[in-house]
DNA sequence: TTGTATGCGTTATCAC
DNA sequence: GTGATAACGCATACAA
């Protein structure tokens, strides 16, 4: 492998100048210039980035951690952020934690030992003190999932809002009694999804039933069978609200298999507009997320954090949308 | 930040037993370490890896790249490829190229420039000229799709041998007008598949109609399409091959809309064996691939090749297996 | 405009 | 067992 040396000596210029080729500084002669150039092609020249980075302390790298690869609500988000990331000349890498806090552990330790120069978390494991301690020495920001006090940067949706929105869309088609299907996990969204719940119940009179709430595991599963349980019961709800998509769409296929029909029989609404909403008979009644949107400010936050711009942690909410179909209404 | 320096300072020792000390060479007198130990937390002291990875011209990470993070085929792979990765101390990065040259070259350019020590491809838009010229002076491996001709390790099922015994399952079933739902990709999968496809019909004296190959970009519309062309013909097949499952999900869901019954007026086989194959009535009958093996050998390879052990390119098959359920036989 | 010299933080070789 | 010191490849302040 040639070095800069190597290219200096063939072009008979110092380092330096190669150097300022290479880095496209002004202050060299076009036919310097040239000369450095041809010698770069000849001996197939590729820099050794190590260098560099150790001399700028900085390697235009920026990790993603996604707590599972398999969850598709990523992808535009992350989409985003390479937009953004690429077009200021970051590369974006990312990683998979699987919820896991050893693995989110290890990644992090390429932010601490300066392997890579920012983080967005797409969900952590981490306690809010634990954020605001790496926080407080290095850039990271928080997306769409956060720790509430964590003095980390953040952009999400209100999804206290999206919940109440949804819910109160069923309380005006007519629906009094209304189950749930939430999550197990300790994101802020399941509580703040669950918190929007009950307050457009309160809102609107309706006293609010603990036996409503069953808790699943975001997946199709879950949702199928959680509204087994509801169905089960003598006085069935008359609606589900769904927390996921792919829940939602599982509980679909249960109301189905007992013959009754949506959403006459039982309305269902979703979260997150994924793709397969709407190829599901009747489509489904959902919260869409400007994803990219995300994706696109979690980056730029990020930037910002990293040329120092950013005095206090900032934070910022996007506008969702409640997108009705016929899983809700005809 | 504290450094190396630092840190000897506090401890009262050499910048090199602080080396030891953080490398866990045996020389060092345990009080000594201790010593050291002492200040590392006392100055809370992260070592700056930049100047580890100048000095050994190794990064400890490893590129995977993925030509979308959408697909779930891809999640148990890279499981398979982290836990070896992590168990040998490297740190495994994903990247998404969304099928774009441009996009990755920019993260080859990582590999040339000495940023990661090794890349796993799960597809490449590169020729297996260029693949070759890459091979030939850095650590990479192809994952599942390959360039035949390249000279670049790889592992991947057969996918010639499972066509075949996809098809071979449906001819024994009785079914001789066998239609098929191909990609528009240049995979060579793709290739593969179609080949397994028309020899299965060869051997059992069947003749090959090209009217009965329709293309589709893997996802359920376009198998909804495809099957709709099918359906619309007077001799219609009797049995369709998807080359995903999400196509033979989307098939089904066509054959069931023209009032169709599944297996009996139409037999549907798919190909990934996704977790959403057991979901769909009646349960489909597809290929699955070890995908956690595959990923655990495609690091071994990549291992094997960092540490110069490799010196020809390996071809690697693993098993595939046909799981046979109700949307074929009762 | 170009060259010289220094240092980024670490590891590793060689003395002692 | 430990310390001094020379690399690693590059960017940049300063001098020319």
């Amino acid at each position: 492998m040639a070095t800069i040396q190597d290219v200096a000596k063939r072009a008979g210029v110092s380092v330096a100048t190669v150097s300022r080729v290479l880095n496209h500084s002004l202050s060299v002669r076009e036919d310097t210039r040239k000369k450095v150039q041809v010698a770069i092609k000849d001996l197939n020249y590729q820099p050794n980035l190590l260098g560099r980075n150790l001399r700028r302390s900085e390697t235009k790298m920026i990790l993603v951690l996604l707590p599972t690869i398999s969850n598709t609500f990523y992808v535009k988000i992350v989409k985003g952020i390479e937009e953004v990331g690429l077009r200021n000349g970051y590369n974006i890498m990312l990683c998979d934690t699987d919820s896991d806090k050893q693995r989110e552990e290890v990644y992090l330790d390429l932010l601490k030992n300066k392997l890579i120069d920012g983080a967005i978390f797409m969900a952590t494991e981490l306690s809010k003190e634990e954020l605001s301690e790496i926080g407080r020495y290095f850039p990271m920001i928080q997306c769409c999932e956060y720790k509430e006090g964590a003095e980390v940067s953040y952009i999400s949706i209100d999804n206290f809002a999206a919940a109440y929105k949804a819910v109160q869309h069923l309380i005006e088609l007519g629906h009094q009694r209304i189950g749930m299907i939430s999550g197990t996990n300790h994101c802020i969204s399941t509580f703040q999804r669950e918190a929007g719940y009950k307050k457009a119940l309160e809102d609107a009179g309706i006293a609010f039933d603990d036996a409503l709430i069953l808790k699943g595991e975001y997946g199709f599963k879950s949702g199928f069978r959680a509204a087994k349980q509801f169905l089960h019961r003598d006085k069935r709800p008359t609606a589900i609200f769904a927390m996921s998509d792919m829940m939602a769409i599982g509980a679909m296929k249960a109301i189905k298999e007992r013959g009754l029909q949506i959403p006459d029989d039982m309305a269902v609404v979703g979260f997150d507009n994924i793709r397969f909403s709407t190829m599901v008979e009747p489509q489904l009644t959902t919260i869409s997320q400007p994803q990219y949107d995300i994706g696109c400010i979690a980056m730029d936050l990020l930037l910002k954090q990293m040329k120092g711009e950013l005095k206090e942690p900032q934070h910022i909410f996007v506008e969702h949308e409640l997108i009705i179909r016929k899983s809700t209404f005809k």
